[in-house]
DNA sequence: GCGGATCAC
DNA sequence: TATGGTGATCCGC
């Protein structure tokens, strides 16, 4: 549809940047969710202007800006080989592409209806339930970043992903709220439960999208797709009170494409014809299809691709400029084809368990040693958590100029305990110490591959992993719909049980850590301390709107959010945002207050809850 | 197999 | 003042 504004590469250079190619690394700094929904009337340039301006002379900015350097770079190098290909004889790579094509076409599958659903605004939607105050002005949920934010903030030119004190420059009176997981991720299983009458096995792929094949659910209820979908979608407004949009088509490709065309609250069909999707398919942007970034974007556009119609005629050069993968990836982005297979998340075997955290420059090697302790405890909890041992071991660093490193390591043999996890990671850590100098990291992170399953059950004689999968949610009901195969088997119960002894185990670790920081864990086996006190804290919540401490009491918090927001002015809210992002003022409100350090956070540590 | 990079959410 | 965490995949060496 409109997909008007989404390319500012046309950017007329304002005067006050010097000379150079300001518009990609605007673009850049954009980040990442752009094309996503809700952006059109927002006008991008004073949006860019104004990000450009909070970020400028930053280290992020400054990391930003290399790495956009090196992108410019290597797109040199792809044009230069463009050329040289384009001055040789091509006709049997122009061959082989079309070969590929005509396998692909013939192996089109127009029989099946998938669909994709999507959450409008998941997380902004779900604290609107709870504080309907919150649907009339700006607000987003998050932290350092935000993670969603409400319809009303994306018309600042607010997005996810950015960092909030951005947000709050392009939009002052933004209400940020901080998460609450534990409460997204109750509501997803409300609507889950509901997709599930429409396919058993469906496939979440995140907390607020999943799949669905309906192509049985249609041929039982003899209704047609989007029949099916506006039933589907009335169903879970009415009974979990959240909107949510989708996309109907022949493969989950274009289904989740489509469910993006007519955010929020509504669906988007491309019929199950050949002629129907190909056309569909030419005129989009080739940014829209999942998988495709904003650097594949840009290396694209650079020989001419900017729609997926455009893949056909650079077709014989794909391969040798971007990789067999990425040539056979395009092919099928061309020809509009995609899985039809939609399956439970839990038939997928994981591959990495991780965890990783950033804090405040540390060079300090004692404390870098605590962050490495810390890390190594929060993977030994998922390890757990989710039955693994790992064979590999990666440390995961961030330097203060946002530079990442990874170094791996084999274990002699599999681990998974914060003591292994730490004596076999702190080696890597020091040689990266001795190797740059004056090290300072901002973030520290601990990973395990090549995984072996701990699971009593699955593990057969030849230690071949046969790993039994939960197949539905553990609902109340005794399987609901007989899913034939699969075993309805499972440790929920166990997990949970975990998780929450895991949560009570946080301030445990605190202590553990405070110790830590004083005693120096020792180069081998750190011990855990036993038993520590429990630490009297005051408890505080930060009030969304005027960020001061609030004493943690419900009602009086409550009713002080209250009390803030009916000061805001509402008007400000109810502008025309077309042009009004120009008068943000650069210092408008009040605000401006004591350091909250120190100050306990409102929710307890996030936790994405995988298997769920 | 390792390390860097990209991508999604 | 200040820019996230988890998991997957691909590429070049």
């Amino acid at each position: 549809m409109e997909s008007s504004g989404e390319n500012p590469a046309s950017d007329p250079k304002p005067e006050s940047v010097p000379d150079e190619d300001f518009g990609t690394l605007k673009y850049q700094l954009l980040g990442p969710s752009l094309t996503k929904a809700g952006q059109d009337s927002v006008d991008q340039q004073k949006v860019s202007e104004i990000i450009y301006n909070a970020s400028r002379g930053s280290k992020f900015f400054k990391h930003e800006q290399d790495r956009d350097r090196n992108l410019t770079l290597k797109i040199e190098r792809i044009l230069k080989e463009k050329a040289r290909l384009e001055r040789l004889d091509l006709s049997s790579e122009l061959r082989r592409a079309d070969e590929y094509l005509a396998e692909l076409e013939s192996s089109r599958e127009l029989s099946q209806h998938v669909i994709h659903v999507d959450c409008d605004a998941f997380f902004a939607a779900v604290e609107e339930l709870d504080r309907p105050e919150f649907k009339t002005v700006p607000m987003a949920v998050g932290k350092g970043v935000l993670t969603t934010c409400n319809y009303l903030a994306r018309k600042f030119g607010v997005r996810s992903g950015m960092a909030s004190f951005v947000a709050k420059k392009l939009c002052p009176q933004l209400v940020l709220l901080p998460p609450n997981y534990d409460k997204y991720t109750a509501k997803a299983k409300e609507v889950r439960a509901i997709m599930a009458e429409y396919d058993p096995l469906f496939e979440s792929a995140s907390i607020d999208e999943a799949y669905l094949n309906i192509t049985a659910y249609c041929d039982e209820n003899h209704l047609e797709p989007d029949e099916v979908v506006q039933r589907m979608r009335a169903e879970i407004l009415e009974t979990t009170k959240v909107s949510v949009s989708a996309g109907i088509a022949a493969n989950a490709k274009i289904a989740k494409i489509a469910s993006n065309l007519n955010k929020p609250n509504g669906q988007f069909q491309v019929p199950n014809e050949r002629e129907a999707i190909m056309k569909f398919m030419r005129d989009l942007s080739v940014r829209k299809v999942n998988g495709i970034g904003r650097v594949f974007e840009r290396e694209l556009e650079s020989i001419g691709v900017k729609k997926c119609g455009d893949i056909y005629p650079h077709r014989a050069l794909l391969t040798k400029l971007f990789g067999e993968k990425a040539f056979q990836f395009l092919a099928q982005c061309y020809l509009g084809l995609g899985r039809t297979k939609i399956e439970p998340v839990e038939t997928h075997e994981r591959k990495s368990v991780s965890t990783e955290t950033t804090f405040h420059e540390i060079g300090d090697k004692e404390e870098l040693r605590a962050k490495l302790w810390w890390a190594a405890q929060e993977l030994e909890k998922d390890m757990a958590r989710t039955h693994f041992k790992g064979r590999t071991l990666a440390l995961k660093v961030k330097l203060h100029t946002f530079e990442v490193l990874t170094r791996q390591t084999a274990p002699s043999r599999a681990v998974f305990l914060a003591k292994d996890l730490y004596s076999f990671a702190l080696p890597m850590l020091a040689k990266l110490e001795k190797d740059i100098p004056n090290i300072k990291l901002r973030l520290l992170g601990l990973r395990c591959s090549n995984l072996v399953s701990t699971q009593k059950v699955g593990i057969n004689f030849f230690g071949v992993a046969t790993q039994p999968k939960p197949a539905t949610e553990p609902t109340s009901e005794p399987a609901p719909i007989s899913t034939s195969d699969v075993n309805v088997y499972h440790e929920i119960c166990a997990e949970e049980a975990f998780e929450a002894a895991a949560r009570q185990e946080i301030q445990d670790e605190m202590n553990d850590l405070e110790q830590l920081s004083q005693e120096t864990p020792d180069v081998h086996e750190p011990e855990a301390s036993a038993a520590p006190p429990v630490v009297e804290t005051p408890a505080m919540w930060d009030c969304p709107v005027c960020t001061r401490p609030q004493i943690a009491d419900d009602r009086a918090f409550n009713e002080h959010v209250d009390f803030c927001l009916s000061r805001q002015t509402i008007r400000e809210v109810v502008q025309d945002t077309s042009e009004e992002t120009s008068s943000i003022p650069p210092n408008s409100r009040k605000r401006k207050l004591p350091s909250q350090a120190g100050i306990p956070e409102m929710d307890p540590k996030q936790k994405r809850l995988f298997f769920q």
